[in-house]
DNA sequence: GTCATGACGGATC
DNA sequence: GGATCCGCCATGA
């Protein structure tokens, strides 16, 4: 495949995000073909389609966009809408709110643990 | 074609 | 445990 389809398969992937789940910038960039373009994602979300739900896009602390905007604050209250809880340095618990897309949703990883 | 950048990630100090 | 630096790689000028 291509990187040309880079960035469309980005905004299909961030579409595709179920209320009241997020993903990491990471996991995107990894899920289309490029795990070291995180920063990709992030370019493409400044400058991409506002009506996908970026919002539910973090970074892999769980932690807010730095250019959201209307800024942190704004993305803390938006992802809390959706009923994420976010603690008071606005971090998300990732453990709890992950999602991946049903194709590769690599749960099995919990049990065996490996790496 | 080359240069700079970016809503990141991971390593290092 | 927090702050900083460097690398990453697609994108736009």
């Amino acid at each position: 495949m291509h990187h040309q389809l880079f960035k469309d398969r980005v905004c299909q992937l961030v579409a595709s995000i179920p209320s009241g789940k997020v993903m990491t910038y990471g996991q995107i960039a990894a899920l289309c073909g490029s795990p070291r373009s995180a920063r990709i994602v992030g370019g493409i979300a400044h400058f991409g389609d506002d009506a996908l739900p970026w919002h539910r896009v973090v970074n892999k602390r769980g932690g807010l966009a730095s250019g959201y905007p209307g800024g942190r604050r704004a993305h803390a209250l938006h992802v809390r809408a959706e009923g994420i809880k976010v603690d008071n340095k606005g971090i998300i618990d990732l453990a709890m709110y992950i999602w991946w897309p049903e194709d590769g949703q690599p749960e099995q990883r919990t049990t065996h643990d490996k790496e």
